[in-house]
DNA sequence: GCGACTACGTA
DNA sequence: CGTACGTAGTCGCG
């Protein structure tokens, strides 16, 4: 049993559970996405290869095997008929790749095992063990949690976290962590809670919580039976009552580790695969990308050793911070910034801080970098570091540095001299993409992994505690941003988008901390009162709806909408859903017209106040200490530019109901405030429209001072405008803002309830009238498929490619957000730039009115005593100031106690 | 516990 | 078959 003397580290044996992880696969890729032309699914085929080829470049496994279920019952059912009843068949596009997936292992020389009377699972426990005997190191890749009771210190899982692209490493400690049980009591766990897809129900009402907690108290499940008259509350009536079935779980979740088997762990090393039977075999799957990744994966399986960072991560001795600042934190020198802590709500925590950057010496690649704990910093160091950050003329780089930014500020730092967010940096390249992870943009942009060179070079970092490695992971990060901040600097410049960078969206962040950091204040009597007399009225719309229809039904699912308006009560169908027919209120509105059943008006009413109360409920508990609630605005997730506002949106507090402006009147002004203060731009989007189409009629419909949408009718219509009803002021109403959304005649029939035929009339006599504006939307249109992107009036970009896709539904739908995407961006600059400018007249008046909210084109205040007059004036001036349109920008302004009062 | 789906609030 | 968001609830999941 004597070990490879060559092989310094223990051999690792990789075990696939080859039917779980091929359906997830199944269930987690459209199908429709991935079929060979002549109409073979291979979604699981793929997902699995794709899984397979992943961890074989991670783990680089020496020996390897993948089991699969037979189809034959096991002994499990013999001990439990209803063992896996009431499973769904499994789906023919599934079982038809099963044989497909052993071409792929074939073809890749890896062994597959499966046994008659046992399941994939016990294949796995069984050379689990064995390979342990044998010494080797096990890891099993599955989507099944009954293996989680093999995990020991030689028995790693790794298990599907979300689809095929990311696993979860299951060591003992990560198991006890995630299910508050070490992995021997797994099963009891399991056994406790139940496993529906296996037919196996446990204790109802109890989860893995409650399950982790007896298991503690009582120290197993055998201790646990024995005290189960102890139990107290509903749970324990239940675990009595079902008693029965947990002892019979853990019977079957038990996995065999004795099956017998032909070939041994040392019989499973990886062969030598043929480059031509995989590429004729990817080629009748038509495998593509993946046939790429697996030969980048596993011909040149090793990291180049130049990938890292190259990194001089010094001990500071306590008092050493400011020389060491003075030396390589100059005006001259970009430091990157990494931190670790917590933040949101208006606030954070920060945990450590590294600084680093490159080297001076061009030979060498090393570079400078120290890290922090801001804990234990003595007042020298503290002070030293205090000057640095607040110093604007001392360079530096972070990636998303306002949540940082708020941990900073609660500790008394303030951040100054910003010159690159990596996070927005990458988000004004690629606008498109909903997340921008460091080691990501390392990788893309630098061809680089985000460790450091000298990590595994020794036996240092290994000492247990983790803080070494913690420091030179933050370290790695700190100078990744450095780099990445000057390769995005060179790439915005040809994207046209340094100044977009540098003097909106970085100034920015700081606004928006401060924003974050000040909050709303609320009434909080004022929103219980609503959330109980909305509370009402949901049980009493709710008995209504029963009432009408004979029976109770939950209100709040559409299916069960769908099967009492559809099917009881055979009301006339609805536009279909991809599930059935719609029940949203478009349709039961139309409905009610049709037909008028009284349930329609009470679902409807239903709807609306569930959802008010919804938000108030979900409000309350927002409130800090002070009666505020914070926002978090997100400066990079909208496709466009726009903000938007999170935990809680603060974007969307409802407006068009009376009923909704209540919840307005519970955002009050604060402590030691005389007032808020809202302004809004008076139709901004069409402002910008009629700019970039420069649109005589248009321009001139707005320099004329009348109600826009009046003017516009008159001249479609041919009327005076004192004979414009208002029908047909809401037609053209509809039409104007449409058009930036790029309405089509079906759609603006649809909205107004006429016919498609009049309303590409209406659309005609528009055109006919303002001529221009169809110009430049065929233009815009026509332009971003030539470019490949659209452009706001500050040049930021949006990429959209499926302007040239051959799917119509998908081309359709990129022109009409390259129709949008101009007018609704140039509009997000434009509030952006306005928020600045106040922001920075704020400070250089000496006001200490503060700006609270930013909703998309309206900015919300809080006015200090005495500064009504003063901040009105300022703010104005600089929101119709902020950029200077053909149509030139209005402001419209109110005061008030409260959001609702202020209106205007 | 999580994702898909539906519905709905805002600009 | 009108853009951009975020949230909440239900349902089904091997």
């Amino acid at each position: 049993m004597a070990k490879e003397p060559s092989t310094p580290d223990k051999q690792t044996l990789l075990l696939l559970d080859g039917h779980s992880l091929a359906y997830r696969a199944f269930f987690a890729l459209p199908v429709e996405n991935f079929s060979t032309t002549d109409g073979q699914p291979t979604n699981a085929v793929y997902g699995f290869t794709s899984m397979l080829i992943n961890v074989l470049r991670d783990e680089q496994p020496s020996h390897i095997a993948v089991a699969f279920d037979r189809s034959e019952p096991t002994f499990r059912h013999e001990q439990y008929v209803e063992y896996k009843a009431g499973r769904q068949k499994t789906p023919d596009e599934f079982r038809s790749q099963i044989s497909l997936i052993f071409e792929v292992l074939d073809a890749l020389r890896i062994p597959r095992l499966s046994v008659a009377g046992f399941e994939a699972d016990d294949v796995i426990a069984t050379l689990a063990v064995q390979a342990t005997e044998a010494g080797m190191k096990t890891l099993i890749v599955t989507g099944d949690r009954d293996a989680f009771q093999l995990v020991n210190d030689d028995v790693t899982i790794l298990y599907p976290i979300r689809g095929v692209s990311e696993l979860g490493r299951y060591d003992p400690a990560a198991v006890e962590a995630k299910y508050g049980v070490p992995p021997e009591r797994y099963r009891e766990l399991a056994a406790l809670v139940g496993e529906s897809s296996d037919n196996l129900p446990g204790v109802p009402g109890v989860g893995p919580k409650t399950a982790a907690k007896w298991l503690a108290k009582y120290g197993g499940l055998d201790e646990l039976v024995a005290h189960v008259d102890e139990i107290k509350g509903k749970a324990g009536d239940n675990l009595r009552e079902h008693l029965g079935d947990v002892l019979r779980n853990q019977q079957i979740n038990k996995l065999d580790c004795e099956v017998g088997l032909e070939l041994t762990p040392p019989q499973l090393s990886m062969g030598q695969w043929e480059r031509e039977e995989i590429h004729a075999l990817f080629d009748s799957l038509q495998f593509r990308v993946l046939r790429e990744r697996l030969y980048a994966s596993l011909s040149a399986p090793e990291p180049e050793a130049d990938e890292g960072f190259d990194i001089d991560l010094e001990h500071l001795e306590p008092g050493g911070l400011g020389a060491w600042l003075d030396q390589n934190a100059t005006t001259a020198d970009r430091i990157g910034i990494a931190v670790t802590g917590s933040w949101g709500r208006g606030t954070g925590e920060l945990t450590a801080i590294s600084l680093a950057r490159r080297g001076t010496d061009p030979a060498s690649k090393k570079g400078p970098a120290i890290f922090l704990d801001p804990a234990e910093l003595i007042e020298d160091d503290e002070r030293a570091l205090a000057a640095y950050l607040a110093d604007p003329s001392r360079p530096k780089a972070m990636h998303e540095a306002k949540g940082p930014m708020l941990a900073l500020y609660a500790r008394g730092l303030t951040l100054e001299g910003l010159t690159s967010d990596t996070a927005l940096a990458a988000y004004l390249a690629l606008p498109g993409q909903r997340t921008f992870d460091l080691a990501d943009l390392a990788l893309r942009y630098l061809h680089r992994e985000l460790r450091s060179e000298t990590e595994d070079s020794g036996q240092l970092t290994l000492d247990g505690s983790g803080e070494e490695e913690a420091a030179n992971d933050l370290a790695v990060r700190a100078r990744a941003v450095a780099e990445l901040a000057d390769v995005f600097d060179k790439d915005l410049e040809k994207r046209g988008a340094t100044r977009l960078l540098h003097e909106v969206e970085l100034p920015l962040v700081r606004v928006l901390a401060d924003m974050e950091r000040a909050g709303i204040a609320v009434d909080a009597d004022h929103l219980a009162g609503l959330s109980a007399s909305l509370g009402g009225q949901v049980k009493e719309t709710e008995q209504l709806a029963h009432d009408a229809v004979g029976h109770e039904f939950n209100l709040g699912s559409p299916k069960q909408v769908q099967q009492v308006l559809f099917e009881e009560l055979n009301l006339p169908k609805t536009k279909r859903t991809k599930t059935g027919y719609t029940t949203d209120s478009d349709a039961l509105t139309g409905l009610l017209a049709k037909d008028g059943h009284p349930v329609l008006e009470h679902i409807l009413r239903w709807r609306e106040v569930a959802k008010l109360k919804s938000i108030v409920d979900s409000l309350i508990p927002m409130a800090d200490d002070a009666g505020r609630i914070h926002t978090t605005f997100n400066q990079m997730v909208a496709a466009t530019g726009r903000l938007s506002s999170t935990d809680p949106n603060l974007q969307n507090i409802p407006i068009r109901t009376a009923e909704g402006r209540q919840i307005r009147e519970a955002f009050v002004v604060g402590a030691d405030h005389e007032s808020l203060l809202t302004a809004d731009y008076s139709q901004i989007e069409l402002r910008i429209m009629a700019h970039l189409s420069e649109d005589q009629a248009l321009l001139d419909a707005f320099s004329s001072g009348a109600d826009f949408h009046t003017i516009t009718a008159s001249r479609v219509f041919d009327l005076p405008a004192d004979q414009i009803d208002s029908e047909l002021r809401a037609r053209i109403k509809a039409m104007n803002y449409g058009l930036a959304y790029g309405l089509s005649a079906f759609g603006l029939s649809q909205q107004l309830r006429i016919s498609p035929d009049e309303a590409r009339g209406l659309m005609e006599e528009y055109f006919q009238q303002f001529g221009g504006v169809r110009d430049y939307l065929q233009n815009v249109v026509a332009k971003a498929r030539h470019d490949g992107y659209t452009e706001t009036i500050l040049g930021r970009r949006r990429y959209l490619p499926d302007l040239n896709s051959d799917n119509r539904q998908r081309r359709e739908m990129a022109e009409r957000m390259a129709l949008n995407a101009p007018i609704q961006g140039s509009a997000a600059d434009i509030i952006k730039v306005a928020s600045l400018n106040v922001d920075r007249a704020l400070r250089s008046h000496g006001l200490r009115s503060r700006m609270l909210l930013q909703v998309h084109d309206e900015l919300v205040f809080e006015v200090a005593p005495g500064e009504h007059d003063d901040l009105k004036a300022l703010v104005s001036e600089q929101m119709v100031g902020a950029y200077e349109l053909k149509a030139p920008l209005e402001v419209s302004m109110g005061t008030g106690r409260t959001w609702q009062d202020a209106a205007h």
